[in-house]
DNA sequence: AGCCCCTAGCTTTTT
DNA sequence: GCTAGGGGCT
């Protein structure tokens, strides 16, 4: 604890002393920012600071986790506990979970994940009878996400001439109206999307002079962590906190701002300096992560940029390896070539698989990467997938939770009202719609009032059922904890019984992830207290509010012996003996989409240089000539980036794979290369055996003979004339002409009176169970 | 009402 | 190559 500066070098140092007033660092990649970050706490703590009065933000919560942890260790107690540290978008929820009512929202709001955001997105413009072919929900969903994460309200965006120009040129005048109605149906639903988690915050420090004074006195000491990385609706908020004690850190890099699709803008660093008298400004810039070749193309990388903050990266590391480019013939060799140099490593140099990150620029990229790696038994984790609680099952579970705590949740109710299957299908559910439209209340409230809306006596009864249901569920929320709760729920509605009676791999999968999420709320129901004033707050609302701010990351084990692979974008503030920057192609990387401006094309290239500055030790970078894209094979450039990578740090004679192979040439058959290239295949060759009948394809024996068709239609022609009758009295022995199965005589008629069935022997089609409901069928004669 | 098959669109990055 | 959603069939 007394030594914590012992480790400092003089910058650093002076970053951990200066307290009071406003303080930005800026840190280079690799500088020690985040033991910066934690040791200042700790400092502050050690000053007799309160932890109480402490808040940091990051950007993840793998980074929030990350600094609370080294807080600890250097403090050597339990004092952390009560620090505010977390993401932007958890600490203002938890917030606004205190203050909700005051903007008229329920306090347990549900938060809307971009799928139920773009969902709602969808929903409005059905409503609004706009072609969803024009105004796409994702893109508009963007759209208002931009404009939310700038601070512009629905009535700013009608009001602004340049937007609105915009719109028009795009021929989709309409997106002010759509984000209006937007923000009212989330309202309306009790509801606040990722973005409304800092637009509430900020309106009700705006709003609410005594809600501004209690969070300005609470949080007398604030830090920021991936400056670089935050938007306006950010920086307002952190301006507003800031302003009493003006005891505001701010730690960025401008050259890792890679966030700028998300309303992230570097304007923020520079204004941050105009926003108060005097900023203290500390830049640290020795590097203590990697190797001297690697620290030098780095520098050389970012040269290109025009925009950035003067400063030069260096460290006294030793020199190290030179970089390795690799080239390959298909993205399936690059996946070979990586699989296989990581096995080399790790028999030479003693490497364990944590040691290997594999990054690149889109998650599709992945797909090479895991298939070889799994063909050599490498262990790996993949980030970026779809995360635990974006699982169906999941969902559905999660949607009855949802739809319990906060009835006016529409999404949730939508999700399931008619799973499992009770018999509430499209068009009641399309009813219900209306009437809530129509009447300007919630969905829950006409499913409340259901007798007053005329639903057919069968729909009624199945509406009131399930009424009781969720009512019944609610009412146990006020003597049990949220586990007892959601166990009751999976119990009541046959959603646990029935994963567990399917015995799919797939079924069983599910049901083990249900038990994991009952397990993940019980664990979370009796986690330990911390020793905060306030009741800590255990109920199933906010279990559920954190759950949607989790990502996938965030349930994976950053320590496993496990080789990494990434997108660059969830690499940054990690670091790696070895580093994989893979796909450095054009159109991939710089991606075709970020080509068009210099802002663009200079935001790729600092995620280059992020890539770059992810590796410790060793460094390689691949390109593929050719992969596939969308099924079908592109052919790619190598990146632009690879040229200005300064050839004296480059080591090109590390031929990968594809570069050896091409050699062997095309159109052996595929054996004789298989062994010489130690079995690392080409997608042509994996292609052949996918697709093709390879050699040894085991046949069919021949008295067997060949499988007969199953159930294959013999075409029929419906007549010129034809036209359903009504088959309300049809009857045994008649001849009827079927759409598409032709004519046929009707041998037994089964079912009820409101379901009828008829066997149908048809003349070139032999016995057909035809539901007399929906088959069109024309009755051709009395007998 | 519900199941199943087909196809269009997708992929930039994420709290 | 995958997948969600539409359309057709029962």
């Amino acid at each position: 604890m007394q030594d914590y500066l012992a480790g400092l070098n003089e910058r650093q140092k002076e970053a951990v002393l200066y307290t009071d007033g406003p303080l930005m660092i800026i840190a280079g990649a690799g500088s020690g920012k985040t033991k910066v970050l934690t040791t200042r706490i700790a400092h502050l703590m050690a000053k007799g600071v309160d932890a109480f009065h402490i808040l940091a933000l990051t950007f993840t919560n793998k980074a929030a986790r990350e600094m609370k942890e080294r807080v600890e260790r250097i403090l050597g107690n339990n004092d952390a506990r009560n620090l505010y540290i977390g993401t932007f978008h958890s600490v203002f929820a938890r917030v606004l979970r205190a203050e909700a009512h005051r903007i008229g929202y329920p306090n347990s709001f549900t938060i809307y994940d971009t799928d139920d955001a773009k969902s709602v997105v969808k929903t409005v413009i059905n409503e609004m009878q706009l072609d969803d072919k024009l105004y796409k929900p994702a893109t508009i969903y963007n759209r208002i996400s931009s404009a939310k994460n700038a601070l512009v309200t629905p009535l700013d965006y009608v009001n602004d001439y340049y937007l609105q120009q915009e719109d028009m040129r795009a021929n989709r005048p309409a997106i002010a109206k759509i984000y209006d109605a937007y923000c009212k149906r989330c309202f309306k639903n009790g509801a606040m999307d990722f973005d409304d988690l800092l637009l509430k915050f900020y309106e009700l420090l705006k709003t609410f002079p005594d809600v501004l004074s209690k969070y300005q006195h609470k949080f007398r000491y604030i830090m920021i962590d991936e400056y670089q990385d935050t938007n306006p609706a950010q920086y307002e908020i952190v301006k507003l906190l800031g302003a009493m004690n003006e005891n505001v850190c701010v730690v960025g890099d401008d050259a890792q701002s890679i966030y700028s699709f998300r309303g992230a803008t570097i304007q923020n660093i520079l204004q941050f300096q105009k926003d108060y008298d005097e900023v203290k400004v500390v830049k640290l810039e020795q590097n203590y992560r990697s190797t001297q070749n690697i620290i030098h193309v780095a520098n050389e990388v970012i040269r290109n940029n025009k925009a950035q903050i003067p400063k030069v990266l260096f460290t006294e590391n030793q020199g190290g390896e030179k970089i390795r480019i690799v080239q390959t013939m298909t993205d399936n060799d690059e996946g070979k070539f990586v699989a296989d140099t990581i096995q080399e490593q790790k028999l030479r140099n003693h490497f364990s698989n944590k040691d290997f990150a594999i990054l690149y620029r889109t998650n599709a990229q992945s797909r090479a990467f895991e298939e070889s790696l799994r063909r050599m038994g490498i262990a790996y984790t993949m980030y970026g997938g779809i995360s635990f609680y974006q699982r169906k099952e999941i969902k559905d579970l999660v949607g009855y939770l949802r739809l319990i705590v906060n009835p006016r949740d529409e999404e949730a109710l939508k999700r399931i009202i008619n799973y499992p299957v009770r018999g509430i299908g499209k068009t009641t559910i399309d009813k219900i719609l209306l009437a809530a439209n129509t009447h300007n209340i919630t969905m829950w409230e006409v499913l409340e009032k259901a007798d007053q809306f005329g639903f057919r006596s069968g729909t009624l009864g199945i509406i009131q059922d399930f009424v009781i249901l969720i009512r019944s569920c609610a009412s146990m929320l006020k003597q049990h904890n949220a586990y007892d709760v959601a166990f009751h729920v999976g119990k009541q509605t046959n959603l646990v019984k029935e994963l567990f009676n399917d015995k799919s791999t797939e079924g069983l999968q599910r049901y083990e992830n249900i038990q994991e999420l009952l397990n993940s709320i019980k664990e979370w129901v009796e986690s330990p207290d911390n020793d905060e004033g306030e009741v800590v707050d255990k109920s199933l609302g906010a279990y559920l509010q954190q759950i949607t701010l989790l990502t996938d990351s965030d349930n994976k084990d950053p320590d496993a012996d496990t080789v990494k692979l990434m997108t660059i974008h969830a690499a940054k503030g990690l670091e790696f003996a070895c580093v994989f920057a893979a796909g450095l192609e054009e159109m991939l990387f710089p991606n075709a989409m970020s080509i068009n401006t210099r802002e663009e094309l200079e935001e790729e290239r600092r995620l280059f240089y992020v890539v770059v500055t992810r590796a410790k030790e060793k460094l390689w970078i691949s390109y593929a000539n050719t992969r596939y894209k969308f099924g079908s094979l592109v052919q790619n450039d190598p990146s632009r980036f690879i040229s200005e990578l300064p050839p004296e740090y480059i080591d090109n004679s590390y031929s990968g794979g594809g570069t050896r192979q091409s050699s062997f040439g095309y159109g052996n058959t595929g054996a004789a290369y298989e062994r010489m290239s130690g079995g690392w295949g080409s997608s042509r060759f994996d292609a052949a055996t996918k697709f093709g009948p390879a050699p040894s394809k085991k046949t069919v024996p021949e008295y067997l003979g060949s499988k007969p068709e199953a159930k294959k239609v013999v075409e029929h022609k419906p007549s010129v004339d034809f036209q359903a009758s009504d088959s309300s009295d049809i009857a045994v022995g008649q001849r009827v002409e079927h759409q598409k199965f032709g004519f046929g005589e009707v041998l037994k008629l089964e079912g009820n009176q409101h379901n009828k069935m008829a066997v149908i022997k048809f003349d070139s089609n032999g016995e057909k169970k035809i539901l007399l409901n929906y088959a069109r069928l024309k009755i051709l004669s009395k007998n």
